[in-house]
DNA sequence: TAAGGAAATTGATATTGGTCAACTTTTAAG
DNA sequence: CTTAAAAGTTGACCAATATCAATTTCCTTA
C-alpha cells in the first residue's frame, strides 16, 4: 500500500489541532498567557472579550488587512499562521514578520491610522479582531490591559532591533530557526519539531537573501545534522550546535 | 590670520542653538509637537510636565542608562544627540539608534523591566527623565497621553521593520541620510545641512558595514556630487539622485 | 493518475563587501 | 606649539553571496 504525503491542511491538523479545536473565548485560549488577557481578572477579561469581534478562520493565501487600508483594529492569531509583507518599488514582496499564535498582527497601523503592511494567511487559519477605538476605552477603565499592550510593543521594537545583527547567512538561518523554536515552545507545542507552512521564498524575504543561497545553506546545515528539513516539518537535531552557528 | 577649525562643542551650538536655549518645560520646547506633548490641553500639559524630572545637561561620552540595568525610566532627547548601543557576544559594540531632539529613549525596557541597550550622549546635549510609573497614572487620567504613547511606539516599530531593507551598501547610506535629513526638518532644521556629531565607526555599526567600506562609499556619494561631508556637517547637493540611489 | 505550474535545487560566474595592513589627517591634552 | 591618540583613508586580496540559467521535485487539480 502506497503512503500518501500529507497535504498543508492535514499537517497542520497533525500539528495543531489543539488550537483549532479551543474556544475563541480567551478564557479557554492556549495562548491567552502570551496575549492581552495575560494577568486579567475574571471581570477585566469579560471587558476585554466584550470588544473582540469573533473568531474568523480563513484560508491559505486569504489576506487579513492591506497595505494602505484605514486602520481601524488590530488583529491577534488565534490558530495557524500568517505572514506580514509589504511590496518595494521594484515590485518584489518583501516579509517583514510571521505571526504565531498569540500575537498581534497591524501594530504599525496605530501611529498614521492606515496599515503598513499586507498580513496573509500562510495556512489554514484562524483571528480575532479587535477594534482599536474600543480596546483605547476598555483599557482606560483597566490600566492593566493597558500595561500589557504596552509591553507587547515594547518586546516588537526590541526583537526588531536585536534582528539587525550584521551575521552571516548561515548564522541568520540558525537564528531563525532557534527563536522559532523558542515561540513554539512558549505555544506548548514542541521545540524540537514543528510544522512550518512557509516557502522558502518567504524564508529567503524575510532573511533579506536569495532562495538560490537558503536553499544551499539549508542544505549544509542538513548535511551537518544540525536540523532535519522534510515536507515543511523542521526537527532540530542537535540544538548546542544551533547555537554555536549563531554565536559564530 | 589662521582660521582655527570649530570644535564639536561650538559646531553644536552653532547649529542647535535654538534648543539650548529652550526653556525646559514642554510647553516652550522646540520639540513638543514631535513628543508627548503633541495635541494636549493646557491642564494635560501640566499634568505631564509634574511628572518630568527637571532637565539634565551631558557631557559627551556620559550615559544615561546602561544595558542591564533595572528599566525605572523613559528619556527624552531635549537638545543634541545620544546613540543607543548594545556589546555583542564578540565584545564589540552594536549601534541600534541615534536619538534625535523629542525622541524617546528606553522604550524597549518597558517589556522586561530592565534596559535592553546602553544610551550615550555623542555631543554636549540635555534630556528629559519621565519615571514610568508616573507616566502610566498620569496616562490612565488622561487617554490622550496614553495614546500618543502608543502612537510613539508603534511608529518605532514601523520605521524600525522598515530599515530591515535589504539593500546594497551605497542606498543604506543614502537612506540613512535621507531619513536623517527628514528627521532634522521635522524638528526645524535645515534639511540640506546639518551638524552630525557621529563617528564613522558608529554609522558604520549602525548601518552593518566595515568602518572601511562606509568611508569608500562616503567618497563616492561625494565624488558623485550627491553629498558633502566636512567636518562632520553634512550637506545634502542632490536630493533626488540621493532618493535614486535608494530606490537601486 | 496525468499534466501543468509552483517550489526548490544545482552549477557557473560576477560582484560586493570584509579583512588586514599601512598610512594620513584630525583632535585633544599638556 | 608639540605630541600622542583617535579617526579616517587607501590598496591588495579573498570569501561570501547574488545572479542567471537550467533542471528536478513537489503539489494541485481536473
Amino acid at each position: 500500500m502506497r503512503q500518501h504525503l500529507l497535504n498543508s491542511e492535514q499537517q497542520l491538523s497533525k500539528f495543531q489541532n489543539k488550537l483549532l479545536k479551543a474556544e475563541s473565548r480567551c478564557q479557554k485560549c492556549a495562548v491567552n498567557t502570551l496575549c492581552l488577557p495575560s494577568g486579567l481578572s475574571q471581570e477585566e477579561l469579560e471587558e476585554l472579550e466584550s470588544v473582540i469581534t469573533s473568531s474568523k478562520i480563513t484560508n491559505k493565501n486569504d489576506t487579513v488587512f492591506t497595505l494602505g487600508e484605514p486602520f481601524t483594529a488590530l488583529y491577534i492569531v488565534h490558530s495557524g499562521m500568517f505572514k506580514s509583507s509589504v511590496v518595494e518599488e521594484n515590485g518584489k514582496e518583501r516579509i517583514i514578520s510571521f505571526h504565531l499564535p498569540g500575537e498581534i498582527m497591524g501594530l504599525d497601523g496605530i501611529h498614521s491610522s492606515i496599515y503598513h503592511s499586507t498580513s496573509t494567511a500562510l495556512t489554514m487559519s484562524s483571528f480575532c479582531k479587535i477594534p482599536y477605538n474600543s480596546l483605547l476605552e476598555v483599557a482606560e477603565d483597566h490600566p492593566i490591559i493597558q500595561k500589557n499592550l504596552l509591553k507587547v510593543m515594547s518586546k516588537e521594537i526590541f526583537i526588531c532591533k536585536k534582528n539587525h545583527l550584521d551575521i552571516g547567512s548561515k548564522a541568520k538561518l540558525a537564528l531563525f530557526i532557534k527563536t522559532l523554536s523558542q515561540r513554539f515552545k512558549a505555544r506548548g507545542y514542541s521545540e524540537e519539531e514543528f510544522f512550518l507552512p512557509i516557502s522558502q521564498r518567504d524564508i529567503a524575504s524575510y532573511l533579506g537573501m536569495a532562495e538560490e543561497t537558503l536553499s544551499r545553506i539549508f542544505k549544509k546545515l542538513q548535511k551537518l545534522n544540525v536540523v532535519k528539513y522534510n515536507k515543511h516539518i523542521l526537527t532540530i537535531l542537535n540544538k548546542s550546535q544551533l547555537s554555536e552557528i549563531i554565536e559564530g
